[in-house]
DNA sequence: AATCCTTTTTGCCAAATGGCAAATGTTGTC
DNA sequence: GACAACATTTGCCATTTGGCAAAAAGGATT
């Protein structure tokens, strides 16, 4: 939970009687490895602060395939933001790649604190747009550079998480495809 | 000007005053084809909104080549949000790409409004927010799919753009070379 | 250890894209 | 119209990546 104060704190001033608030409106969660924290269809009604794990957001597309658009590590929000932001059904997926232990909000806790607490919609804003922002940035040069390139960089922004997630995932998220990601596996490694 | 309130409109309530101290702090500007809006090394001064014509968004990427991240289209805010919001030093540079019309707001004019509006950042939330998710939504399928497709769906979304940009500002922002583009230009023309 | 199942690696070849340079086309200026 | 400056297209070939299927490697269960 102090992960989760601190976090806020980066983004605006808190007294103890508005963290207080915040605590009241927190729950701790857990999801599974491959478990869904938010699907596809269904409307998101939680938003998510990683405590411990890793998941990604996926969606399906025109051809059937599963995309991995992202990932999304400790101290971090998660959240379909569309689907959250006007409860409507996603188009995209959010998995747990492993054991996840979050803090979520739900959607109505979320209105009362922007209610109660002056400053919070401000902090909100700073904290989403930072974090779209930061999805665009690691997006971006996605599509610019070659895939070995994009591979390395990806080991350089999760050092811990190469080896622990399935080749698949990783091949979708980069744009190519198991075998290509496989064989630059080997190049980088000799 | 009325574009700019319809728009706002859609994310919030504003009553007549409050239109009226929003057209205050408003000021209409030009911006010439080629020109800069925003530049890397500079704070960005203004957050705009596009009354006409097209401006992009652009980097030079590691190995020094210029990269055009995404385009900007009419009735849409143009703003360098991270230099914006923070009023620091930005890594990017905003150009018009054909003579542009405007409405801005300065920094300064944007926090009075913050101070003075009720609901004033919970619509600025939500058009943030909103923009972009859809530029992610924009750049996400770029990385998945075949050159020729991202090509086509460019088309899709910019029909009137296609053939009024430089051949390199789409090559760069599709991620393929001016060449590569060229030809793919030739095959779906068959 | 033997089996089954899933994931990853590999081989083979085809298709897509890049790099470079020359040719062609376009635009604006005098 | 002639010229220069710039943008686009094309040819040639090298490199990268994809598609498919088989082999190898890893994990879980019995």
């Amino acid at each position: 939970m102090e992960n989760l104060i601190n976090y806020l704190l980066q983004f605006g001033q808190l007294n103890p009687q508005q963290i207080d608030l915040v605590k009241d409106k927190a729950k701790e969660i857990y999801v599974k490895k491959e478990e869904y924290f938010s699907e596809a269809g269904k409307v998101a009604r939680q938003v998510g602060f990683m405590i411990d794990g890793i998941m990604r957001v996926c969606y399906y597309n025109h051809k059937g395939e599963e995309v991995t658009r992202y990932f999304i590590d400790e101290n971090n929000f998660v959240v379909d933001l569309n689907s959250f932001n006007y409860q409507i059904p996603s188009s995209e997926y959010v998995q747990a790649i492993t054991d996840c232990k979050l803090i979520v909000f739900s959607h109505s806790a979320l209105t009362e604190l922007s209610g109660t607490i002056i400053g919070w919609d401000s902090m909100v804003n700073k904290i989403t747009s930072k974090s779209l922002l930061q999805k665009i940035e690691r997006i971006s040069p996605l599509v610019a550079e070659d895939a070995t390139t994009r591979y390395l960089r990806f080991m350089e922004r999760y050092p811990t998480l190469t080896n622990r997630i399935p080749l698949s995932y990783l091949a979708s998220y980069l744009g190519i495809t198991q075998s290509s990601l496989s064989r630059i596996r080997k190049n980088v490694r000799l």
